[in-house]
DNA sequence: GCCACCGGTGGC
DNA sequence: GCCACCGGTGGC
């Protein structure tokens, strides 16, 4: 039997490196320890009003008395999330990827399967799981979203391809990310923006892995 | 040649 | 007007 060798080939990189979440109580922001915690948070975020207590799960000592683990400042890109995506399925990864500055487009989903195949669209999952119901048994589509975050800041955004041509030395959005959901409470934000769940990430980074190394 | 990334567009 | 979908392509 062939091991699942060819996986780890393939490198799938996660924008979003750090999760928050608001206190619907005290509106601080409490890190979320893992992806997979946050999806179940972010599933049923309104109906589960998340708070300094949750928390407690993970760091028994925290409380609406302490400090926001993270400012909300713009050395990080935040974006908003939606609440009620469904948790991943076991054996496939949803993976969030954020474009560069200024594109037309602010992120990306794609679902990555079992067998390692990435899939764009509702179109192509729903192909891939007619075409391999081994891989997929107890899978169907309503536990899948492509609905991919909005950005906080909405300059990040080119608005349409504009005459002006700004030469922007345009930085890869890839950098420490921190996706965090603000408190289910009001249902609209400031301009009727319509959940409250946010992405961050630090400053520019100079390019994927080349600060890892120091070279040899 | 592959695939991550981006923009175009058709359907709503 | 928005956005889901997918084709093109540039960089590896």
């Amino acid at each position: 039997m062939e091991q699942e060798q060819a996986i780890g080939a393939k490198r799938v990189w996660e924008s979003v490196k750090l999760y928050t979440v608001k206190c619907a109580k005290c509106s601080k922001w409490r890190l979320i320890p893992t992806k997979e915690k946050y999806e179940e948070i972010r599933e049923r975020i309104v109906e589960r009003s998340f708070l300094c207590d949750t928390a407690r799960a993970w760091r028994p000592s925290v409380s609406c008395n302490e400090e926001s683990d993270v400012k909300q400042d713009d050395s990080f890109l935040w974006a908003m999330d939606k609440p009620r995506i469904p948790q991943t399925p076991p054996g496939w990864q949803r993976i969030l990827r954020i474009r560069a500055e200024g594109g037309t487009k602010f992120a990306d989903v794609y679902y990555v399967t079992p067998s390692n195949k990435r899939l764009r669209s509702m179109v192509e999952l729903s192909r891939y799981i007619n075409e391999h119901p081994h891989l997929c048994e107890g899978v169907n589509i309503s536990q899948f979203s492509f609905q991919p975050p909005v950005p906080l800041d909405e300059k990040y955004i080119a608005k349409r391809a504009r005459s002006t041509t700004h030469d922007t030395s345009s930085t890869p959005a890839a950098g420490f990310m921190m996706l965090s959901l603000d408190s289910p409470e009001r249902e609209t934000f400031n301009d009727g923006l319509p959940s409250r769940w946010f992405v961050q990430t630090t400053e520019k980074m100079p390019a994927e892995g080349a600060v890892a190394a120091d070279d040899d």
